[in-house]
This record gives structure tokens, sequence and C-alpha cells, in this order.
DNA sequence: TCCTACGTCTACTTACATCA
DNA sequence: TTGATGTAAGTAGACGTAGG
């Protein structure tokens, strides 16, 4: 809940940033939560008649006109809005309205469309990581069975060079001693020498 | 420079209309 | 009939600006 409340107000500085004509007259509100309001209920059946008359759905052709408006600017200039007002015949303050709840509900699909593409690009981003994880491990299961067949080879190697007159003046055992069994790049190859890892390939393969 | 009034904005909310 | 949904409108608080 706290991290999708994150990605919101996340989502919202995006937003504001992307279009900053439409939405930088208020400074974003951080932190503090505002108090919460109840608007009192009309007491009153006349009251509620009235508000009723008062309230009326919006007729098609002023629908269209105001989204054509809308389409064109989103903000709405005193003047824009006085001539329209007149134009479809309602009051000023409807036509503000109008263009708040209809700024509100870009906002609205706007805040859905970059969630979801937000979405699929992580959902792509979690696929990779784990084709990635899983060649890793592959490879790392690979170089497990290469260190074994190195380990087979030098413990042939040793056996051979064991039953050479000198090999009882051999020097110290092969060090293999770094995390995948062997020093860095060095190779014992026996009768006290080493050689690097590059070298012992084209000794024998 | 400060104060005040006013208009506009967003965010949140309520109330009503419509539809399944 | 009822619950869900869409939307017009009310409200608080913030901000910018003009005028005193």
């Amino acid at each position: 809940m706290a991290n999708q409340m994150k990605e919101l107000e996340e989502h919202m500085a995006l937003i504001s940033q992307m279009y900053p004509g439409v939405y930088t007259q208020v400074a974003p509100q951080q932190g503090r939560p505002k108090p919460r309001r109840r608007r009192r209920k009309n007491k009153t059946a006349e009251s509620g008649a009235a508000a009723a008359a008062k309230k009326r759905k919006l007729i098609d052709e002023q629908v269209h006109l105001l989204e054509l408006n809308f389409g064109n600017e989103h903000k709405l200039e005193s003047e824009r809005k006085d001539r329209l007002a007149s134009e479809l015949g309602l009051d000023p303050r409807q036509v503000a309205v109008w263009f708040q709840n209809r700024r509100a509900r870009w906002k609205n699909k706007k805040l859905e469309e970059e969630y979801s593409k937000l979405k699929t690009i992580h959902e792509g981003v979690v696929l990779e990581k784990c084709r990635l994880e899983s060649e890793v491990l592959k490879l790392k299961e690979q170089l497990g069975e290469a260190e074994k067949e190195i380990q087979g080879l030098t413990e042939r190697m040793d056996g051979v060079s064991s039953n050479s007159p000198s090999s009882s003046s051999m020097g110290p055992p092969p060090p293999f001693l770094g995390e995948f069994g062997y020093d860095q790049d060095v190779f014992y190859i026996g009768q006290g020498t080493y050689i690097h890892g590059f070298d012992w390939m084209n000794l024998y393969m």
C-alpha cells in the first residue's frame, strides 16, 4: 500500500514534468496529509430540489464543443470561458467547472497509461533478470565440469611423473588453491615447473 | 514592503443520474 | 430495487496578482 502511494506520487511528479504548462499553478503538496472535510447535506427538500435543478447533465452538443476546446488547450482563459459559455448557453462557472473536472479526468487517464507502460517495462526487466540468472547457473555448472576435468588430467600427469627416477626430488604439490581449484592462472606440470594456463593448454591440448 | 481581496488552480468530496 | 459508475458541482487551501 505504501509502495503504491509512493508510486503514485512519483507518477504525479512525472506527469507534472511531462506537462509543465498545465499543472504548475499549484506547488506539489508534500508530506503532511490534508485534513478531511465533510460537506453539509441539503437539509430541506426545497434546497435539494434547487440543487437538482442546478445540476443537470450537459447535452451532447455542449460536451462535444467543450471537448473540442479542451483538445485545443487544456487551460481556460477568462475570455475563452465567457465566449464558450455564451456559445453553449451555460454559466461561465459551469464551463470553468467542466474544464476543472475534465483536466482531472485527463490526468487520471494519463496516470493510468503511464502506470501500464511502466508495468510493461518492469515485467520485461524481471524476465531478462530471470534469463540472466539461469545463464549464470548454466555457466557455473560448465565451469565445475571443466575444473573436474582439469583436476583429473593433473592427477594423471602426477602419476606419470612419480614413476620416473627423479620423482623423489619433486617440488611442492600442485597448487590448486584458488576459488576454482587452481591458483590464478598458474598450472603445475611436474618436475617443479609451473606454467601459465594458456601455455598449459598449448602444451597438452 | 506589507496587507487584502480576488480569481484560479488542484485535490478531495458529495450528490445525483444512469445503467446493468 | 440496488449497487457500481460517471460526472456536475461544492469546498479547502495554495498561489499569483493588482491595488491601497
